[in-house]
DNA sequence: TGTAATTAGGAAAACGTTTTCATGTTCGGT
DNA sequence: ACCGAACATGAAAACGTTTTCCTAATTACA
C-alpha cells in the first residue's frame, strides 16, 4: 500500500493540512513542526501522489511544447532540440512536465484547442512555424500564458522569443570589415528565408555604415544546401574582382563554400575569409575551422521556460518579447 | 464556471456513473442513453478535466520519453526526432502525453527513480544511450512498462527496439555485388562506433557469401565526418588495384566520399558505385543522388509507442525485442 | 494587566472523476 | 405464468491532496 499523507500526518501527530502546508513551503508552520514532519517523510519515504496534487491545485503541470517533428526538422532546425532542453531543464526543476507535441499548422490549432477546454495545459510553447492565426487568436481570447521561439510572420500580440538575425548579419559584417576586408560578399537562402533575410539586410547595412559599397553581383541567394552554397561561390569566384571575403547565411552553404574556394585552388581565410551562423558540430570538425556568429539556444529555451512559469504564477506580467544577443566566436576563416 | 460531469448528468437525466461509462466507452450502456449522454456533452461543450479523470484512474496518462538532448544530438542522430514524432502520433490517439526528458546516464536514472515514487509516469521509453546497468535495475525490479530505442550495450531482460545493422551492411554489400560489382569498399566508423561495427559485419559477411575476396585494405575505418570520409576515399583511390564500389558506413562519410571520387575527376557510380545508411534530406540533394538503405524510424517510433501502450494495459504480455527491417532506396549512385 | 494583533495548527469541505455493488427491469426458456 | 440470467442504471464511496475557515495560544503594546 501506498503511503499518504495521512500516514505522515498520524506518524507526525499533525493533520494532513499541516503536512501540506510543509510539502508547499507555508510559512506559517513553525521550525519545529516543519522539521518533524519532513524527519517523518523521509522516514517514511514519502512521495505526493502528483495526481491528486495537480487535481487539488487545478494544475496540470503541464506544458506544450508545439513544434514541427518531421523527417527533415533535425537537419532545417537543430536549434529546436537544444532550446527544448534549456525549457526542460527549467520546467523540472519547478516540478512541470515538458509535454512535447509534433504538429503542423492546423494540427497545432487543434491540440491547443482541446488543451485549453480540457485544462491539460499550464502554458504553451510554440515554435514559429506552426504559428497561424487562428491560433494566435487562441492563444489571446483563451488568455493562455505562452511564447513563441521565433517571430510569427505577421503581426499580433503573441509573445515571442528570438534572436537578432539583423544584428547578427551586422556583426558578422563588421567583424571583416574591422579585420581589414574590403570586398565582402553575401550567399543567402531564397526570398522566402526570413532568418536569412535579415541576415541580408544587417550584411547591407553594416556595409554601409562603414561606407563601403560593393557590386550588386556579390549577392547571392540560393537554396540553402551544399550544393548550392558550391555554386554560388564558384559564380563569386568566377567575377573579374572577386570578393575577399564572403559571409555564408548558413552552415550547409558555408559548407559548400569551403569546398568551392579550396576546388579552385584558393585557400581560407589567405584568399578569401569566410563566415558563417551558428555553431553546428561541423563549424569546428571542418578544415579550416570557421568564425561563426552564433546564439546560446540552450539559453534561449531556459529564458522560454521561466517566461511562462512567471507568466503562470503573475498572468498580469506584461512583456511582450525577448531577444537574445548574438556573439561572435573567431576561429581560422577568418584570422589574418 | 466549468462545465462538469454532474451538469451533463443532470441534463441528461442519469446519474454521474453513466455518463463516466459513456465517456469511457463502457459496453453496459445501451444505445439509446448513450446517444443522448452524447448529445448533451455536445450541447454543453462538456470536456472531462483531466486531471481528475488521471487522478481517479490512477494512471498519470503520461509516458516519458528519455534521451540525450544536447547540443550535438540533432547532427548525431537526427532519427531521434522522428521516433519521438512516431510515438507522440500514437499517444497522442490514445490521450496520452509524451513528456520528453533531456538527461545523461545519471539523470536518467534519478528521473525515473522519482517518477516511479510518484506515480508520474505509466511507461518509460528511453534512447540506449542513457541506459545504465543501475538503470535497467530500476525499471526492471519497479516492473515499469518500458522500452529502449536502440540496443542497450549490455545483456539484460530489457525490452527494446531496433534496427537490424548487420542486415543493412548485408543488403547493401549484395545490392552492390547484384549490380555487378565486384571489388566493394568498406568506409566505416570507428572501432567503439557498434552501429558502423554491424555494418561492417553485414559487409563481411555478404561478401563471403557470394565468394567474392577484396584486399585487407579495402576497409577504412575513421570519425564519421565529412572529412574523414573524404581522407579514407582518397585512400582507397590511391590503391594501385582501387575499388570500383563502396559502401559508406553513414551519411556524414558518403558526402566526403563523393567529395574525394569528384575531386579526383572521377564519376559515381561510372567509375565507382556508392551506398550508404539511412535517408538524410543531402541523400537526395547531394550530385548523384544517393542510394541508400533506409530504415522507417518513424514506424520505429509507432512500434514502440504501441507496444508499451500495450504493456500497460496488459503487463503480461511478454515480448522481449522487436527489430525493424531495413528497405533498399536504389538512386543514382549505384544505377550502372 | 488587559486587550488587540499575530501566530500555529486543525477540522472539514472541496476538487471531478471512476468504480463497486446493489437493484430493478427485461428476456428467453420451460 | 414462472424462474433464472442477462442487462441497464444509480447511489455512494473512494481517490489523496489543497484550501478555507476557525480556534486556541502566544505575543506586543498601551
Amino acid at each position: 500500500m501506498r503511503v499518504t499523507i495521512k500516514d505522515v500526518a498520524k506518524a507526525a501527530g499533525t493533520s494532513t493540512a499541516t503536512v501540506s502546508k510543509v510539502i508547499n513551503g507555508s510559512h506559517t508552520i513553525s521550525k519545529a513542526t516543519t522539521d518533524r514532519v519532513n524527519d517523518i517523510i523521509h522516514e517514511l519515504k514519502y512521495h505526493p501522489n502528483s495526481q491528486a496534487q495537480n487535481f487539488a491545485k487545478r494544475a496540470s503541470m503541464n506544458i506544450y511544447f508545439l513544434t514541427r517533428l518531421d523527417k527533415n526538422i533535425a537537419f532545417e532546425n537543430p536549434h529546436m532540440f537544444e532550446i527544448m532542453s534549456g525549457v526542460q531543464k527549467i520546467l523540472d526543476k519547478r516540478g512541470y512536465t515538458l509535454s512535447v507535441k509534433g504538429v503542423n499548422e492546423k494540427e497545432a490549432c487543434a491540440v491547443v484547442e482541446q488543451a485549453v477546454m480540457q485544462n491539460s495545459a499550464d502554458a504553451f510553447i510554440v515554435h514559429a512555424s506552426v504559428i497561424s492565426r487562428p491560433l494566435s487568436r487562441l492563444l489571446i481570447e483563451s488568455e493562455s500564458a505562452h511564447i513563441v521561439i521565433g517571430y510569427p510572420n505577421f503581426e499580433s500580440r503573441l509573445c515571442w522569443i528570438d534572436t537578432n538575425n539583423h544584428l547578427s548579419g551586422e556583426i558578422a559584417t563588421k567583424h571583416l570589415i574591422d579585420s581589414g576586408f574590403k570586398r565582402t560578399a553575401f550567399i543567402g537562402g531564397r526570398a522566402g528565408d526570413m532568418i536569412s533575410w535579415h541576415r541580408i539586410k544587417g550584411y547591407e547595412d553594416a556595409l554601409k555604415e562603414a561606407s563601403i559599397s560593393v557590386p550588386k553581383t556579390f549577392l547571392k541567394q540560393g537554396d540553402s544546401t551544399f550544393h548550392d552554397g558550391r555554386r554560388m561561390m564558384l559564380q563569386l569566384l568566377k567575377l573579374k574582382n572577386r570578393p575577399d571575403s564572403v559571409v555564408c547565411a548558413n552552415n550547409y552553404i558555408a559548407l559548400g563554400a569551403v569546398e568551392a574556394i579550396q576546388s579552385q585552388g584558393l585557400s581560407i581565410p589567405e584568399d578569401i575569409a569566410l563566415i558563417t551562423f551558428d555553431d553546428y558540430p561541423f563549424s569546428k570538425t571542418v578544415e579550416p575551422m570557421l568564425t561563426v556568429v552564433n546564439i546560446d539556444v540552450f539559453d534561449m529555451g531556459i529564458q522560454a521556460g521561466n517566461y511562462v512559469l512567471n507568466k503562470i504564477k503573475k498572468p498580469n506580467f506584461q512583456v511582450q518579447s525577448y531577444t537574445t544577443l548574438p556573439e561572435l566566436i573567431v576561429r581560422e576563416s577568418t584570422r589574418k
